[in-house]
RNA sequence: GCGGGGGUCGCCGAGCAUGGCCAAAGGCGCAGGCUUCAGGAGCCUGUCCUGUAGAGGUUCGUGGGUUCAAAUCCCACCCCCCGCACCA
C-alpha cells in the first residue's frame, strides 16, 4: 500500500480507526439522506432510457436479516448500481413475504416462554425484554422483524425504490394471487389428491426438515404388509422386501409390548397399540377390540399367504412396536435380524419354557434360501453376520449387515426356483412384481412409515405419516409445462451458468407439488375457502405486482376494485380497459397506467436468489412465468449466489454464529460490509466472513480515502498536455483502461469479487508502483503526476461505487465531481491509451530489477556500481528474424541459419550470429503466439532509453550507482566482458 | 441412490472455458530490517529445495494418456461439500 507518510507534500492529519468508523457513520447517513431526498432510486417508466428491472427473493420477516442474508441483497444492489451506471433506468423493488405458519410458530413459543427463543431474542437479536410479550402476537412480531429488516437494507445502502414496499398479507396482493391461481386452474395446471406427508399428531401440522428437532427431513417409505392368516384374523407383517416371502420361516412379535386386536376397514388385524394411532391418520377405519401383550400369542401357527405353509409366531426383542404394524415376518435366510434372533432363541430355552414353546419347535425352524447372490453361500444373512461377528439381536451392528446384504442382493441376486413364477427374476425386479400380485390377490396391503424414525417435531412429539385427503396440487409434471419451462430456461442467461444444468434436472424431476395448507398466513385458494396457499406457491410471479403497486397505493384502490378482469387487462391486455374499468368501479385512465407501467418494466431483467432457492422458488418461478405470460414476458437472468461462512461454519440460526446485518454496519460501517461479502468469493461459492476480513476492508477503504483527500486537496489540475506526459505516466495509463477492461467483463458476468480484485487490488498495485517509480521526479513534475493521479482515482472511485457507494460519494464529491456518483457513467477503456511499447519498456525495467536482486541475493555482494549492457542492434536483428520465421512455424536452426548469412551485415560476425541464434532458438519457439505477434509490432525496443529513463529509481531501490550501456558502446567499462551475454528483453548486468 | 459443485506451494485463495514469460497473483501467518515517544499501522526483504552472477531441480487429489509443451485438454480412480420438496 502507499504511503501517505512517504508524501512529503502532503501534509496528512492521521485518523485513527476508531474515528474513521465515526466518519463513515457520518457520511453513510449523509449520502443515505441525499438519495433519499433527491429521490434518486425511484424509478417510474421513461421511454427514453432502456429499462432494466431487478428483482431480489423478498425477506421472510421471522427474524432480523444477517450477513448471509446481506450477501444476496448486497449482490442485487451492486448489479442494479452497476446497470444504472452503465446508463439503464433500474428499478430495484423490495417487498416482505409473510405467507406461512413460522412466524405464527415462533410467536407461540415465544408465547410459551421457549427458553432458547427466548435467549436468541435478547442475546442476538438484541430485543429489549419489556417488548417480548408485545411480540406473543404473530403480527406484531412479523411487523416487528420487517421493520428491522428494512430499516437493515437502508442502513447498508440499498438503492431501492421503497414505494413499492408491500406485504404478501396486504389485501390487494391476495387478490394478486388469487387471479394467479385462478390462471394456473384454467390452464389446467392444478389438480387435487391424496398425499402422504410427516405429520405432528400434537400440532396437527405437517412438518418438514425444518420443524424437526435437528433439522431431519421425514422420509417416507411404503411398506408393504403382508397379511398372514389365523383363521380369520390378519397379521399384517410390515416388510421393504415383500420378494423373500417365500423364505418366511416365523413370525416375530415383540413378547413384551402391547397389542391389539381391532376391526381394519372391514378386516379384523393383530398390530401393535401404537400402530393405531397410524393407521387412523392413513385413513383407515379402527376399532380396537382387544389389548393384550404380544407373549399372549406367542406359539399360535399362521398361514403363509404366498406357499400355504403353517409357521410359528415366534418372540423378539429386536421388533420395535413403534415401528409400521410392530407384525414382522421372519426370513432368517436373508435377513440378518432374523438369523440371529433364531439362533438367540434357540439357546436360551428356559425362555422358550416361558412361552409354552418346545426347543423341538425352534430346532424345526430353518433358513429358506430363496436367493442366489455370487459371493455368498445360501445363508447371505449367516455370512453377514459371522463376518461381522454379531451374537445379539440389539447389537447395532445389525443395521449395517442388513444393508449390505440387501445392497448384493438388490444388484446381483436372482430368485431361486423355490419362488415358483418368480424364479430366474432378479431380485429388483421381483420386489415389485411379488408386491403388486400380493395386492392384486387381496393378501397384502401397503402402509406409509417413516424410514427414519424416531423423528420428532419441534415439540417434541414424535412424528407419523399422514395422508392428507383432498390436497390441492400445482401439477409441475405436466409434460407439455416441462417443455415450456425449458424453452424459458434455454433462452434466459443464468449466473453462475454452472448452475443451468442443475436448473434443468429439477425441471424434469418436479413433480406436485402441495400448494395450499389448513394454517398459516396467507391467501386463501379461491375456489375452495378452507385451504391457505403456502408460500412456495404465492411467491413466483409477483415480480410483476412490483410494477402495479405504485399506483395501487398512490389511488388508494380498494382490493374489490382489483376484479380478475382488471388483472387480465393490466399483465396480458385482455379486453377493453373502457369496460373493465367501468365493473370494476375504477378510471380506466388508473388501468392504463398500470397496464403502460407492466409493459415498461417487464419482462424481468435478473433475479437474484441464494443458491438453495434453485431447486424450488426460482424453478417454481420459471413455471409460473410461463404458464401465465406470453414468452416474451418471461423472465430474463437468474443469479444465485452461495452463503455466508462465519469462521468456516455456515452462517445460520441454528448454529448461533450469526451477525445481524445491522449489528455488522454498526461495527464495521456499511461499505465494508459490501465489501466483505462480495470480495472473498465468486457467486458459486460459499463466502467467508470474519470480523478481521471486515476490518481489513475498513482500513483499505480508509487509505484510499486519506490517499484521495490528499490528491484533492492539491490544486493539481485534472487536465495536462498530452506531450507531457512520459512513458511511465503513459504506462499507468495504458494499465488502468486494462484494468478498467477487466473489471467491466467481470461485471457484466456479474463477477464481482473479480471486478473489485481489478479495481482494488489489481489496479492498486500497478498504482503503488508508478508511485514508486515517479518518487524521484515528483516536485519537479508535480502537475502532471497529480493529473494522472486524478485520472486513475476518477476510474476508481467509479467502479467502486457499485459496492462502496457511500466512501465513493464522498471521494466524488471531493474531486468535485458533478452530481452523485451513484448516477455518473461507468468508465469505459479507452483503447487509444493502450501502449504495447511503454508496457513492454516498463516490464523490461521490472524483469532488470528482478534480475539484478537476484544476483545480489545468490553472491550475498552488496553492490557499488550496476552497469547494465543492451543487446545491439544485430542481435535484434536475428532476434526478430527468428520470430518471424517461428510464427509461421518451428524453426530450425539450419535454416535459420542459411538466411541469416545472406545478410550482408551479419556475414562479418557469422560465429557470433550462430551463438546468439543457437540461445534464442528455443525462447523463440515456445513463444506464444501473439506475444511474438506484438513483440513484432513494436520492432527493436529502446532498451538503453528505457533503463535510462528508470536510472534514478533504480538507484533508489538498489542503493548503487548504475550505469547503461549499449553492447557495442565504444566507451563502455566491461572488464568481465559481460556485454556479450546480453539479449533482447535481457539486457548483460555487471555488479561491483 | 439420483443430481450439482469442488480438491492448487503452512492456511485462505486466484489461475484452469482461450495449454506456453506459472515456482504459479493476492491476503494471512512466519522471519529479518526500517519508521514510530508508545500502541496500532506503515514501508522494505525473505518464506518449495539447491545455488558466491541473473540458474537448475521437484510441485498444483491419485494413476494413466494427448502434445514440442499440462495446474490448465482427455480417461479412470480416490476424497470433501451441497440439494432431493410440501417447508421458508
Amino acid at each position: 500500500m502507499f504511503s501517505v507518510r512517504d508524501n512529503k507534500t502532503f501534509n496528512t492529519p492521521r485518523i485513527h480507526s476508531k474515528s474513521f468508523m465515526e466518519f463513515l457513520k457520518a457520511i453513510e447517513e449523509k449520502w443515505q439522506g441525499k438519495w433519499e431526498k433527491a429521490k434518486i432510486f425511484e424509478a417510474d417508466p421513461d421511454p427514453k432510457k432502456p429499462k432494466y428491472f431487478i428483482t431480489v427473493a423478498y425477506p421472510y420477516p421471522n427474524s432480523p436479516q444477517h450477513i448471509g442474508h446481506g450477501r444476496t441483497y448486497t449482490l442485487a444492489d451492486v448489479h442494479a448500481r452497476y446497470m444504472r451506471m452503465r446508463g439503464y433506468n433500474v428499478l430495484l423493488p423490495m417487498a416482505f413475504h409473510y405467507t406461512g405458519t413460522p412466524v405464527l410458530a415462533m410467536a407461540k413459543r415465544l408465547a410459551d416462554n421457549d427458553k432458547n427463543l427466548i435467549h436468541d431474542f435478547i442475546k442476538v437479536y438484541k430485543i429489549p425484554e419489556e417488548k417480548l410479550k408485545e411480540l406473543t402476537d404473530p403480527m406484531a412480531m412479523a411487523w416487528h422483524f420487517h421493520q428491522e429488516i428494512k430499516t437493515g437494507m437502508k442502513e447498508i445502502g440499498y438503492s431501492i425504490d421503497w414505494r413499492r414496499e408491500f406485504t404478501t398479507i396486504d389485501p390487494h396482493y391476495n387478490r394478486f394471487i388469487e387471479w394467479q391461481f385462478q390462471k394456473l386452474r384454467q390452464a389446467g395446471y392444478i389438480s387435487r389428491g391424496s398425499h402422504p406427508v410427516g405429520w405432528c399428531p400434537k400440532d396437527g401440522n405437517p412438518v418438514g426438515q425444518h420443524d424437526t428437532v435437528g433439522d431431519v427431513e421425514p422420509e417416507i417409505a411404503e411398506f408393504t404388509l403382508i397379511k398372514f392368516k389365523q383363521n380369520n384374523l390378519a397379521f399384517p407383517t410390515a416388510t421393504l422386501r415383500p420378494e423373500t416371502i417365500f423364505g418366511v420361516t416365523n413370525i416375530w412379535l415383540n413378547p413384551n409390548t402391547k397389542y391389539v386386536k381391532a376391526t381394519v376397514d372391514d378386516e379384523q388385524w393383530i398390530v401393535s397399540k401404537e400402530c393405531v394411532e397410524k393407521l387412523t391418520h392413513l385413513n383407515r377405519k379402527v376399532k380396537v377390540l382387544e389389548t393384550f401383550e404380544g407373549k399372549k400369542l406367542v406359539g399360535h401357527y399362521v398361514e403363509n399367504p404366498a406357499t400355504k405353509t403353517k409357521i410359528p409366531i415366534l418372540p423378539a426383542d429386536f421388533v420395535d412396536p413403534k415401528n409400521a404394524t410392530g407384525v414382522v415376518m421372519s426370513v432368517p435366510g436373508h435377513a440378518p435380524y432374523d438369523y440371529v434372533a433364531l439362533e438367540n432363541l434357540g439357546k436360551t430355552p428356559s425362555q422358550l419354557k416361558e412361552y409354552g414353546l418346545t426347543p423341538e419347535t425352534i430346532e424345526s425352524v430353518k433358513p429358506i434360501s430363496l436367493i442366489e447372490v455370487p459371493g455368498y453361500s445360501e445363508i447371505p444373512a449367516a455370512d453377514a453376520v459371522k463376518k461381522m461377528n454379531i451374537k445379539e439381536q440389539t447389537d447395532p451392528k445389525l443395521e449395517e449387515a442388513t444393508k449390505e446384504v440387501y445392497r448384493h442382493e438388490f444388484h446381483n441376486g436372482k430368485m431361486k426356483p423355490n419362488t415358483g413364477k418368480y424364479s430366474g427374476l432378479s431380485v429388483n425386479e421381483a420386489k415389485e412384481k411379488v408386491k403388486q400380485d400380493l395386492i392384486a390377490e387381496g393378501k397384502a396391503t401397503t402402509m406409509y412409515e417413516l424410514l427414519n424414525r424416531p423423528v420428532l417435531c419441534r415439540c417434541k412429539t414424535e412424528c407419523i405419516v399422514k395422508i392428507v385427503q383432498d390436497q390441492w396440487f400445482i401439477d409441475y409434471g405436466k409434460q407439455e409445462w416441462k417443455a415450456l419451462a425449458h424453452k424459458n430456461l434455454d433462452e434466459m442467461e443464468i449466473l453462475p451458468e454452472e448452475l443451468r444444468s442443475e436448473f434443468n434436472n429439477v425441471i424434469d424431476w418436479l413433480h406436485e407439488k402441495a400448494c395450499a395448507r389448513k394454517s398459516g398466513m396467507g391467501t386463501r385458494l379461491p375456489w375452495d375457502k378452507n385451504w391457505i396457499i403456502e408460500s412456495l406457491s404465492d411467491s413466483t410471479i409477483y415480480m410483476a405486482y412490483y410494477t402495479i403497486v405504485k399506483h395501487i397505493k398512490e389511488h388508494k384502490l380498494q382490493p374489490a376494485q382489483l376484479t380478475d378482469e382488471v388483472f387480465d387487462y393490466v399483465f396480458l391486455g385482455i379486453g377493453k380497459a373502457t369496460e373493465i374499468a367501468k365493473k370494476a368501479k375504477l378510471d380506466a385512465k388508473i388501468i392504463e397506467e398500470m397496464h403502460s407501467e407492466f409493459m415498461y418494466f417487464y419482462p424481468l431483467d435478473s433475479r437474484h436468489s441464494g443458491r438453495d432457492l434453485v431447486p424450488n422458488h426460482l424453478t417454481f418461478m420459471i413455471f409460473n412465468h410461463t404458464a401465465i405470460f406470453p414468452e416474451k414476458l418471461w423472465p430474463r437472468q437468474i443469479a444465485t449466489n452461495g452463503s455466508v461462512m462465519m469462521e468456516g461454519a455456515k452462517m445460520s440460526k441454528s448454529f448461533g454464529n450469526i451477525i445481524p446485518l445491522r449489528e455488522g454496519v454498526a461495527k464495521f460501517g456499511a461499505d465494508p460490509i459490501r465489501l466483505s461479502v462480495l470480495s472473498t468469493a465468486e457467486l458459486l461459492q460459499d463466502a467467508e466472513f470474519s470480523p478481521a476480513i471486515a476490518k481489513s476492508m475498513r482500513e483499505r477503504l480508509e487509505r484510499i480515502y486519506k490517499f484521495t483527500s490528499e490528491v484533492a486537496k492539491s490544486s493539481g489540475n485534472a487536465k495536462t498536455s498530452q506531450n507531457l506526459l512520459t512513458a511511465i505516466d503513459r504506462w499507468m495509463l495504458s494499465r488502468l483502461q486494462e484494468h478498467i477492461r477487466k473489471a467491466t467483463e467481470a461485471m457484466d458476468k456479474l463477477a464481482v469479487r473479480k471486478t473489485i480484485n481489478s479495481v482494488l487490488y489489481m489496479l492498486e498495485q500497478d498504482f503503488q508502483w508508478y508511485q514508486k517509480r515517479i518518487a524521484p521526479q515528483k516536485e519537479k513534475r508535480k502537475n502532471t503526476i497529480e493529473c494522472v493521479y486524478r485520472r486513475v482515482l476518477d476510474a476508481q472511485t467509479r467502479m467502486l461505487t457499485p459496492v462502496a457507494p457511500h466512501l465513493c460519494e464522498e471521494l466524488w464529491e471531493m474531486m468535485s465531481g458533478k452530481g452523485f456518483v451513484s448516477l455518473a457513467s461507468w468508465p469505459t477503456a479507452d483503447e487509444s491509451m493502450l501502449n504495447t511499447e511503454v508496457e513492454e519498456n516498463e516490464a523490461l525495467v521490472k524483469d532488470v530489477l528482478e534480475d539484478t536482486l537476484n544476483i545480489i541475493k545468490a553472491t550475498g555482494m552488496t553492490p557499488k556500481k550496476i552497469y547494465y549492457y543492451t543487446a545491439c542492434p544485430w542481435k535484434w536483428k536475428v532476434y526478430l528474424k527468428m520470430l518471424e520465421k517461428a510464427s509461421h512455424g518451428e524453426v530450425k536452426m539450419s535454416e535459420v541459419m542459411k538466411e541469416l548469412v545472406a545478410e550482408d551485415d551479419l556475414k562479418k560476425n557469422v560465429k557470433e550470429v550462430a551463438n546468439f541464434a543457437q540461445k534464442t532458438l528455443k525462447e523463440v519457439n515456445r513463444m506464444p503466439q501473439d506475444r511474438r505477434e506484438r513483440v513484432l509490432k513494436m520492432k527493436a525496443l529502446e532498451e538503453k532509453a528505457a533503463i535510462e529513463d528508470a536510472k534514478d529509481f533504480l538507484k533508489q531501490r538498489l542503493k548503487a550507482q548504475i550505469m547503461v550501456y549499449s553492447e557495442e558502446d565504444s566507451q563502455r567499462y566491461d572488464p568481465k566482458n559481460r556485454s556479450i551475454l546480453s539479449m533482447p528483453f535481457k539486457p548483460a548486468i555487471y555488479i561491483e
